[in-house]
RNA sequence: GCCGACGUAGCUCAGUGGCCAGAGCGGCUGUUUUGUAAACAGCGGGUCGUGGGUUCGACUCCCUCCGUCGGCUCCA
């Protein structure tokens, strides 16, 4: 880490001291919880009691804030045995420290997962049972904290609080909600003010407000919320995607299936939905006694496909693939725009193989996943997550310890061998077996998994299918669930951020717009889109199509521009009597404008898709 | 689900106990036929998210529900 670095966590560190001795100041009976540094900035979590803090108190936390500051108090470290430290912590009335202290004098370390280790008073990695703690103290404030920090509150650089949410004490639902109050902060004004500024830029590019400006998609209070509506335009995006999916599938052995979206309940207790994920369960009712369930997910009725034949070893790997809407009752407070929905278009696969074939169609998916985002430019903003079990919970899934080792090894070592820079994340496993997802982030930061590849020795057991091998003896199938989008509706929210609306050529659900000067003009257009119909005829197009509208509205052609542009046409064909005379037209693409005759048009458009 | 904020016209937003609730843009009608990001004029348009309560009187205060946003938790 560079020094530079290091003083921006000292400075975020320290600003969370700040603004907790601030909260002290205002509300002295405020009960701290943890103040770790974050991603631009920091935060600190506190309770109030009955009272609560909310964003018009910014101001005055903010002022008393600047107050510590311009005090410039010093940052002074010391230790106390933990026994002494526990004993400041009841005086203080600080129960949820005194919490902090006893795991430590306990166990060592603490047991709560995500705590930030400076809060800990010891150092990473550290294991054993500590004797002392180590505390830092800044005018009346003082904080259980292993540092560092800066050496004075007068040495902070440009902060600002941004919100407030709410955050369950360690992380854990039963526990007692907090007030978590974020700031951010950086070491100048300017680059506390730009920071600003890109934020929003980030939520001018926000999916969902691209949504309705693109009129892509829609909600609807009457629908319920998470369930998106696709307009005509949103539509396209989603079957060119579809289409694509389906031929860049096929090219690695994929065969398109399909299912119903319902199923009997009992199909997913055999897999063992039923019972893990009972909360998130459509229910359906049929008037002849028997339960039926919207699916949740795609694998037990992909089973059935495969059990409705025996197979040989010779037929593998059985490959299907497609894209199909699955159905979960989200907990409210977590849906949100197209990021997490009730109803989900996946681009759901599952391949049967033996275990001698894994390797070769892991790797094969994983340069699926390669082909297909990095032609949208999106292959490169992500990591991979290899998530395996929680080896404290083994009763959270299915299937025997010795084919979970086995598989989390061979993701782990093919992992490795193709480059993909997994982090090993215990606990993010399936539960049925390990996975390779792809994460990317949001406008906003937010984390978003895309991609996954997961292996399965479990599932294929439980549904008892076989193949016969070359010994003649019935053996289970190794099964490989994978998505390449993820969700569609994911997947257009990232790509919208990504691209602000400006979706390649291919993708745009109008690609080329005809825009009048005068009505003289019309005989001409028709010749032009004779033209436009004809490129297909040349050669056929990646998709096979093109998309375009005439815009011969009586308005200005400043205006007819405005709402081609606003509504992100790529190709922008503006036609008046100068074109007509000269026999050509005139493009106005995103960053330039050009003059074409009808025939280098065509080639235009051809070289764009 | 939990904590907090919010919900006024198709969109963006004004209006914090007092006559029949406002603007800009969009829409409609008319005029204008226009050369690279918004022509001009006129006219429509709202049970102020929903249901209840307090009050002489509620968009405004209180409660329920629905929905949105920021987090937390969860995520096959």
């Amino acid at each position: 880490m560079s020094d530079k670095h290091d003083s921006l966590h000292s400075m975020r560190h320290s600003l969370a001291h700040i603004t907790a001795a601030a909260v002290q100041r205002l509300w002295p009976e405020a009960k701290f919880g943890v103040g770790p540094v974050v991603e631009n900035g920091f935060y600190y979590d506190i309770d109030l009691g009955k009272t609560t803090i909310s964003e018009d108190d910014f101001s005055k936390i903010e002022a008393e804030m600047k107050k510590i500051i311009a005090e410039d108090q010093a940052f002074e470290r010391f230790t106390e045995p933990v026994d002494e430290a526990i004993a400041w912590a009841d005086e203080a009335k600080q129960p949820y420290k005194r919490e902090l202290l006893n795991d430590l004098k306990r166990e060592g370390t603490t047991v709560a997962r995500d705590l930030d280790t400076s809060e800990l008073g010891l150092e990473a990695g550290e294991e054993s049972k500590v004797e002392e703690v180590s505390f830092y103290k800044n005018g009346d404030f003082t904080d259980l904290c292993r540092g560092p920090h800066v050496k004075s509150t007068g040495r902070v650089g440009a902060f600002k609080l941004m919100r407030i949410a709410g955050a369950y004490w360690r992380g854990k639902e039963g526990n007692p909600q907090m007030q978590r109050l974020y700031g951010v902060a950086f070491e100048t004004e300017e680059a506390l003010d730009d920071y600003l500024k890109a934020l929003e830029e980030a939520k001018s590019r926000d999916h969902r407000l691209l949504g309705k400006q693109l009129d892509l998609f829609a909600f609807s209070d009457l629908v319920g919320s998470g369930l998106p509506l696709f307009t005509p335009r949103g539509t396209t995006i989603r079957n060119l995607l579809k289409q694509a999916l389906l031929q860049t599938g096929a090219k690695y052995g994929g065969q398109e299936v399909g299912i119903p979206h319902i199923a009997k309940r009992e199909l997913y207790e055999i897999s063992g939905h039923a019972q893990k994920f009972s909360d998130e369960l459509f229910a359906v009712k049929s008037h002849y006694d028997i339960d039926f369930v919207m699916k949740p997910v795609n694998c037990p009725h992909h089973t059935q496909i495969y059990a409705s034949q025996p197979r040989s070893y010779k037929d593998l790997p059985i490959n299907y693939m497609e894209s199909t809407m699955q159905y979960r009752d989200e907990k409210p407070g977590q849906i949100g725009g197209l990021g997490r929905v009730r109803a989900i278009t996946v681009d759901d696969g599952h391949l049967f193989c033996t275990v001698d074939q894994i390797k070769d169609e892991v790797i094969k998916f994983c340069n699926f996943i390669k082909e297909f985002h990095g032609a949208l430019g999106m292959y490169g903003d992500h990591w991979v997550s290899l998530s395996v079990r929680d080896y404290s919970k083994p009763d959270q899934y299915i299937g025997d310890t010795k084919d979970w080792d086995k598989a989390e090894a061979m993701l782990e070592e093919l992992a490795a061998e193709q480059k993909l820079h997994a982090k090993k994340m215990e606990g993010e496993a399936a539960l049925y077996g390990p996975k390779l997802d792809f994460m990317y982030k949001d406008v906003l930061g937010n984390e978003r998994q895309l991609s996954t590849v997961q292996l399965d020795f479990s599932t294929p057991k439980r549904f008892s299918l076989t193949y016969t091998d070359a010994d003649g003896t019935d053996k289970a199938p190794v099964m490989i669930h994978r998505a390449i989008l993820g969700s569609y509706e994911r997947f257009m929210a990232i790509l919208l951020e990504k691209t602000a609306g400006w979706l390649p050529f291919w993708l745009a659900p109008e690609q080329i717009r005809i825009l009048t000067i005068n009505d003289t003009v019309m005989d001409y257009v028709g010749r032009v889109t004779e033209q436009l119909d004809d490129t297909l005829l040349m050669k056929p197009l990646k998709y096979n199509e093109l998309r375009y509208s005439i815009d011969s509205r009586n308005e200005s052609l400043g205006r007819k521009i405005r709402d081609a542009v606003d509504i992100k046409i790529p190709v922008i064909i503006i036609i008046g009597p100068k074109d007509v005379a000269e026999g050509a037209v005139s493009v106005r693409l995103r960053d330039k404008e050009e003059k074409m005759s009808l025939s280098e048009l065509k080639n235009f458009l051809q070289q764009l898709s």
